[in-house]
DNA sequence: ATTGACAGGTGTACATCGTACACCTAGATT
DNA sequence: AATCTAGGTGTACGATGTACACCTGTCAAT
């Protein structure tokens, strides 16, 4: 069987210590990127400025990378694995809420990453991974999957009908390395799984198995903010 | 002096009723662009196939709008525009929920429409418009003007950290033909104005001007979403 | 040591895209 | 009739992504 080992894995393996600055690298490759967008703006990262930036030949990237949406795919990994664990209590209002400003911290330290990460909803392994993450605190702290599930919809949906529900979950691109670990999916992102499974339900006309309805959960999320919205209003009026 | 007539508005003048299929315009290109892309997607849109698809050079379309960029602002245009009034109640509640919605479903109309309008977050006047009509709705139904502002922020936030707020105005592109309106902006789009006046504030420390702060914002949204979910758990879990 | 396979860097070349620029033309204005 | 001008045309160029053939140094197997 051959080129089963060809890793595309974010941090696959750093030979990098030894040999100084000599040789590129994905992981190289990418942080070379990353950098460069930081500096220079998004818009002026080409192919051939970032060959530019790391001495060598563009095509030289193209063993690194399939092709730019491989390579802004892999960027947006690269600062979504920068999002670190965060300490978590078992309380999951406090631990979510810290774990999503971390997220937002470390967007906010490349001011293109939004952008990106938005034009391309690509469901990466990391990405993913903070996805369950999330969900584990969530479930963790008593929260039912239901409403777990929900709640994803509302912290990724923009609320004015602008902007798709970012949980809706685009599968990363069929690439053969993915669909050799797509069995394993479930054991990796294992809360995902359970949201996943809760989320497919029959649909009373049809007879059919169907995913998740957005239309209502974007309702839901809208609802939650109106609701919130009135509360406050009320107690701040009305002096409780 | 010179060329300040030159109109950028979105339904210049309309001459077609008369002139049935000769001779382009902005609103003819906007409208043919927007249809092209409904049927073959936003990324196979481009200068040449649209000018195909108009019987025309490709350069003809130059002549209509500033160049690609001005011609995906204005495709967002015509997409906002479409959303169109709603019935008003003097509730906001139910107000603010039909607009919402009704936005909603106008951009749903057009599947590639919220990729580009994140993609430029251009406040163009339809827009301005709309977010008008949204903050009249809170501010006629009785709520403050401070709540109000860290609403509109609310439903703008994507509220996992990812993707700034779409309310952080981003004027837009200073072209000489938005100068020259910029004055008659207030009375235009007076709440607006009003939620703006309203933002500004002095810096206790260092005593200066300053906008709305966007890290408190989210955190507002945030707290707005966990606290609403927190509830819905009570609830639920234990009964009332 | 010889070989040969292969990972990885090179060079050339091309298609696609946005758009600058000069030109032309028909209808309106004087 | 002369002229202006809005608007459509034709050509051409630079930027960009990337296919493809090639070269080279390293290392394993002989």
């Amino acid at each position: 069987m051959g080129g089963a080992t060809k890793g595309r894995d974010v941090v696959p393996d750093a030979t990098e210590s030894s040999a100084p600055r000599e040789g590129l690298s994905r992981t190289r490759v990418l942080r070379a990127a990353v950098d460069y967008a930081d500096a220079n703006g998004i818009e002026s990262l080409t192919m051939r400025t970032l060959a530019a930036e790391l001495g060598v030949v563009p095509m030289a990237l193209y063993k690194h990378v399939a092709n730019k949406d491989d390579l802004l795919d892999g960027m947006v990994e690269v600062i979504v694995g920068e999002i670190g664990p965060t300490p978590a209590s078992g309380h999951w209002k406090p631990d979510v809420r810290r774990r999503v400003l971390a997220a937002r911290a470390a967007l906010l330290r490349h001011r293109w990453s939004q952008a990106v990460l938005e034009s391309r909803a690509a469901m990466t392994a990391p990405m993913l991974g903070y996805l369950d993450s999330l969900v584990g605190l969530f479930v963790s702290g008593g929260l039912p999957i239901d409403l777990t599930h929900s709640v994803m919809h509302a912290l990724g949906n923009r609320m004015w009908g602008f902007g798709e529900d970012l949980f809706a979950a685009t599968p990363p691109s069929e690439t053969e390395s993915f669909n050799a670990q797509k069995d394993a999916l479930p054991a990796r992102f294992p809360n995902l799984a359970a949201i996943a499974a809760a989320a497919i339900h029959v649909d009373p006309e049809s007879g059919r198995l169907t995913g998740c309805d957005s239309q209502a959960e974007f309702e839901f999320a809208l609802d939650l903010v109106l609701d919130g919205v009135e509360r406050l209003d009320v107690r701040d009026g009305k002096e409780d």
